[in-house]
DNA sequence: TAGTAAACGAGACGGTACGTCCCGTCTTGGT
DNA sequence: ACCAAGACGGGACGTACCGTCTCGTTTACTA
């Protein structure tokens, strides 16, 4: 016989899912650092050990939200392709402010930095969602294929400068203005653009 | 009787500073989530209740820390004024990223930032610390009082970019590339410099 | 300053009489094993702590409700003094028979053997109630003060027999005959009286 | 098809004696109260529902073990036949005594002690083990039947006593005397032997 | 210079949550 | 049908801290 076959139970996917949601839920309601493994527990109507089995700690279960989407929308924030970057770039940072300003999501985008910020693997899952890799840099690289954006953006110094500013105006509680979106774009693209963008 | 005079022990400064150095040294060496209040207390030589009789929370006590420099040096980043404003923005940029990018100082920055996410009280002072008022935007003035930069540099968003693009990579784990803070200030500044900065 | 005074609220004597009743309480309805220090405490209305603070198990929580008399009358297993020393133990071991062969008493009584049986602390309790330096011995030297008994008898040996022919059969769950405190009275004080015994 | 045959595996008698073999050495190294159905199962190397299915408690369990010898020597306590009753019986009582009052026994006895005052069903198989149709009475009837004692020699309690009082210097914690058994025969014995026994 | 009231260290208190152990049941795949 | 393995919902364990509440001592202003 050559299965490594495991023996015993399965692991219950209904418990697994239940953990997750029961986690993202409380989490967004009351925060990282108010979230209870009992609360979860009780919530998920899942005994203690179902959770401590699969997940060593509170922030791998955040992570875990994270990753499989429980707290964040999971395909929402792609930029437009208008064949306008700076426009596109815009509207694309605006969609995932006004996600995050809005009531309730801006608690959930704080307890994330609070979890990121306490654990790294968080913040590995945080950094997937938001920072390299992201689908702005694929949308700036056709703006350099279609001759919109000189080919010498420093794409990822970009997208650190937009996300960032967005973070960090979250952090500081810092309500951003209608037209923090545009602003941003407009002052990290404008050098590489082929087109006027001073006023 | 018409003074309002208090008789009786008066609040003892010894204790005070006993507490905060206390919470900072363990801030430092613990992180936000770990620090109790009974370990300040311990750590202090202190009552409990002498701590919660002057500060409401353990959030309130790592803000004054904050606000009194127990944590982070108190008059440190400022910019440099060679006369060449982007050189100046990076070497102050750089100053911040080399402070917390070293050892047992990324770790305080991190805890803060876990902090100001879970208290507003804390994020007030560390977005005063870091952001809105902060010294890079009198550099920024002299600049355009200098002619070396145009008058509509967006002073806020350049500063948000900045500080922005290094929380984020800090939060992220994302050790910055020696050239980060030039090839940050000089993105963010370029539209408005009276300077050739392409290439 | 010669006092060794202690700093600090002292300890309460409402929630050490509030979980000593709970525990003997809870001991008697349910019996040693199934007791647990979270029932205790929340019938108590008292912390975990508190109970840990002062007690270091369970065993000990009831060796001292055992010493301070939570669970057996205090003063009660005297035995008479008639005159007929033959008689007196018969009462005497009748009278203890009949309170723990009662509805109720009996379970206490088995839950005091398995917790003598697991802790030596409880023994030791166990054994100043009913074993060495018992009254019972007392009442044996008046005997043989008044001519009753020959000064031979084996005191030690007399109150073995009988207080371990009851908890042997209480043990073994054996209901014992009316006439089993006088038979072991004769059985063991026979030799020694100076009074035809047999039959 | 007439036969009432059960179809299927039967039950494993290896998998039964591992069970048993596990818990007496478990009860005997830790205790009743210590004594876990997953570390039977582990020691046995066998599933926990094995041990459920087969038997309904823990109890239940030691109780087999105590029927079929796996905690105490099964065909050990005959008390010898020499002629003279009171030394016979010394010799058994004494026997007993030093077995569980050697080493690792005595924790053995304490647990069994334990488990029958917290199950009838152990305390049944206890007492079929010390009490009611022992050796004992046997002996003592063979003294009847030689003369040696006389006829109304109330067995059932000079049973109760001579074990009853073990039991409860062993529960008390209390190390017999050497001449614990001989005292103890003599004075049960003697106003029934028509040999003089005072001193 | 005595009285008195606040601040202090210490730490007990009623609680909540921790992460672990074990319960007795259920599920899986193999013999 | 029985077995080994082990996941499951649940309950209790003993510990760590929470924020509040006495204690008895120390301090400094007021009468």
């Amino acid at each position: 016989m050559l299965t490594n076959h495991r023996s015993g139970a399965q692991r219950s996917e209904a418990a697994r899912t239940a953990i997750l949601s029961a986690a993202a839920q409380l989490f967004a309601a009351s925060g990282y650092e108010r979230l209870t493994m009992e609360g979860i527990a009780s919530a998920a109507k899942v005994g203690k050990q179902t959770i401590y089995r699969w997940w060593p700690s509170k922030s791998a279960l955040i992570a875990e939200c994270l990753a499989d989407g429980y707290l964040l929308p999971n395909e929402r924030f792609d930029p437009p392709a208008t064949g306008h970057v700076v426009d596109d770039v815009t509207s694309w940072l605006r969609a995932i402010i006004d996600h995050f300003q809005s009531e309730g999501n801006d608690r959930i985008f704080l307890s994330l930095v609070s979890a990121a910020a306490g654990d790294p693997g968080v913040a590995k899952h945080f950094n997937a969602r938001f920072g390299g890799g992201n689908t702005i840099e694929a949308r700036l690289q056709q703006g350099i294929d279609a001759g919109e954006l000189g080919a010498e953006v420093p794409m990822e110094r970009v997208a650190d400068a937009l996300i960032g500013a967005m973070v960090f105006r979250v952090l500081a509680r810092s309500r951003m203005e209608p037209t923090f979106a545009a602003d941003m774009a407009r002052m990290v693209l404008a050098p590489y653009t082929n087109l006027p963008t001073r006023t």
